[in-house]
DNA sequence: AAACTTGACATTATCGATAATGCAAGAATT
DNA sequence: AATTCTTGCATTATCGATAATGTCAAGTTT
C-alpha cells in the first residue's frame, strides 16, 4: 500500500516528485515548522502546474506534515512533544498488538522483504544518508505491519512513524544520532520474528519503540487502561 | 480543525459538497464496500470538473473511506472487523489518555460547545436522521479532544470515529439502533467532565467507548502492554 | 496450448487560464 | 478615536482540454 522506498523505483509522477522532495525537507527540518507554502511558488520551483502541487500538498496534509486552511494557506506543521509522545504511544500499542497476527501470517516473502530493508538501512548508514535510512526504517515497520492485514490502520501507523522520526530529527543533535546503530537495532526484531513466538516479537517491538527517543519518564506507563 | 457540523454552516465549496455526499453514502452503506468510483462519472453527477471530484476523493482517502490506486481506480474501502476493532481500541486509548489534558484546559466554551452537540444529537434522533446523529456524535468527541491540544493526533481520532460508526451501521440491523439512546449516552461524559476529575472522565469515556458495539470478548483486554 | 505482442478503450494526471475567496490597508462614517 | 466600508492584491478553487497510463481482449508467434 504505502511504499516509500520501492525495490523497483518506478518513475514518479510530477506530483509525487514534489511530494517526496517537500516531505524530505519537512522531516529533516530544512523546511522549518510554520513555514508558508504557496502553491504557485512551488509550481514554478518544480516546473509544473499549480494543481499538481496542490495534489502533493494534499497528500502531505494526509500525513499531518502540512496544515492546509481551505482558501487560505498551507504551512509546515508544528512538531509538538505532546503530539509526538502520544503518536509514539499509539505506535507502540499498534505494533505490539499486531505481533500475534504477524506471526500467524508470517511467510518467506515477509522475511525476505524485511531483510532487504535492513540491508538498505545499512547501506544508507554507510553513506551517511539519514533520510534514506528513515525511509527504509519506515518501510521495515510498515512491511511488518502489512502482514497483520489491517489496511485501514496502516496509514495511522505511517503517521506515527513519520512524526516520531521528525520529532527525533528536530529535537536531537545530529552527532548524537548513530545511523549504523539505528539500522542494527532492527536485527533483534527479525530474530524475534523468526522464533515464531508472538510474545517474543511483541517484547522486541516494545523495547525497540520505547528506546527510540527519550520523552522523559512515565511516557509508556499504563494510562487509560480502563478495559473490561 | 475538522468540523462536520458547523454551528454556522458556511457555504460549501463544490468539492466539499461532493465529498460530504459521498461520505454519507459510504458511511450509511448506500455505497457498498468495493464499489468503483470514477472521476468523470462523479463529475457529471455533481456537475463539476473532474479535478474537483478528484480533490473530494483524495480527502475521502485521507479518512480511509476510499482506496485510491494511482493511475488506476478508486473504490469504496472494505470494512473489516479486524480494522474496526483495532481502530476502536486505538480510539479508546486516545480518548482516555486525553482526559487529564482535557480537564486541565476545560473552560466554558468547551462545555457550551459539547452541550450544543448533545442538543443537535437529540434533534437528529427525534427526526430519525441517523447520519446527522453520527455527525454530531463525531463533532462531540472531536471537540472534547480538541481541548487536549494535539492537532496531529486529531485526524487519527477522526479516522477511528468514522470507521467505528461505519462498522456499526454496516453490521447491525437498523431497528436495533436506538438513536435517542445513543444521544443520551453522552450525558454521562458531560457530567464526568463537570466533576473536574480526570479519572472520572476517563472512566466515563472508557465505558462509553467499550459499550458502542460488541466485538466479542477480550477486545479491550490489556494486550501489548510492554511499557517500562 | 501457452506466452507474448498489439491496439482500442477506459481512466487518471497534468496543464494553462479564469473565477472565487480572503486579507489587509486605507477611506469614509459615526 | 473607534468602527465599518471599500478596494486592490495575494492566494486558492475550479474549469475544460489534452496527455499519459493502465487494462483487457484479440491476434500472433513459438
Amino acid at each position: 500500500m504505502i511504499s516509500l522506498a520501492e525495490s523497483t523505483p518506478r518513475q514518479r509522477s510530477r506530483s509525487e516528485t514534489a511530494e517526496h522532495a517537500l516531505r524530505r525537507d519537512i522531516v529533516l527540518g530544512t523546511l522549518a515548522p510554520g513555514a508558508a507554502l504557496r502553491e504557485l511558488e512551488l509550481a514554478e520551483r518544480f516546473d509544473c502546474a499549480q494543481g499538481t502541487i496542490r495534489e502533493a500538498l494534499m497528500r502531505l496534509s494526509e500525513d499531518g506534515l502540512v496544515t492546509r486552511r481551505a482558501r487560505r494557506d498551507t504551512h509546515v506543521a508544528q512538531a509538538s512533544p505532546d503530539d509526538a509522545g502520544e503518536l509514539l504511544r499509539i505506535r507502540h500499542d499498534i505494533e505490539c498488538r499486531a505481533a500475534v497476527r504477524v506471526i500467524e501470517s508470517r511467510d518467506d516473502a515477509l522475511l525476505r522483504d524485511l531483510d532487504t530493508q535492513l540491508q538498505a538501512m545499512r547501506i544508507a548508514a554507510l553513506r551517511d544518508d539519514e533520510y534514506s535510512l528513515l525511509e527504509h526504517d519506515c518501510s521495515f515497520h510498515l512491511r511488518l505491519f502489512e502482514a497483520a492485514a489491517m489496511p485501514v490502520v496502516e496509514p495511522v501507523l505511517f503517521r506515527c512513524l513519520v512524526h516520531t522520526q521528525r520529532f527525533k530529527v528536530l529535537n536531537s543533535a545530529p552527532e548524537t544520532r548513530d545511523l549504523k546503530a539505528t539500522a542494527e537495532r532492527h536485527v533483534s526484531i527479525l530474530e524475534a520474528l523468526m522464533t515464531g513466538d508472538p510474545e517474543t516479537l511483541a517484547r522486541a517491538l516494545s523495547h525497540h519503540i520505547t528506546t527510540i527517543v527519550d520523552f522523559g519518564p512515565n511516557v509508556f506507563a499504563a494510562k487509560g487502561g480502563h478495559g473490561t
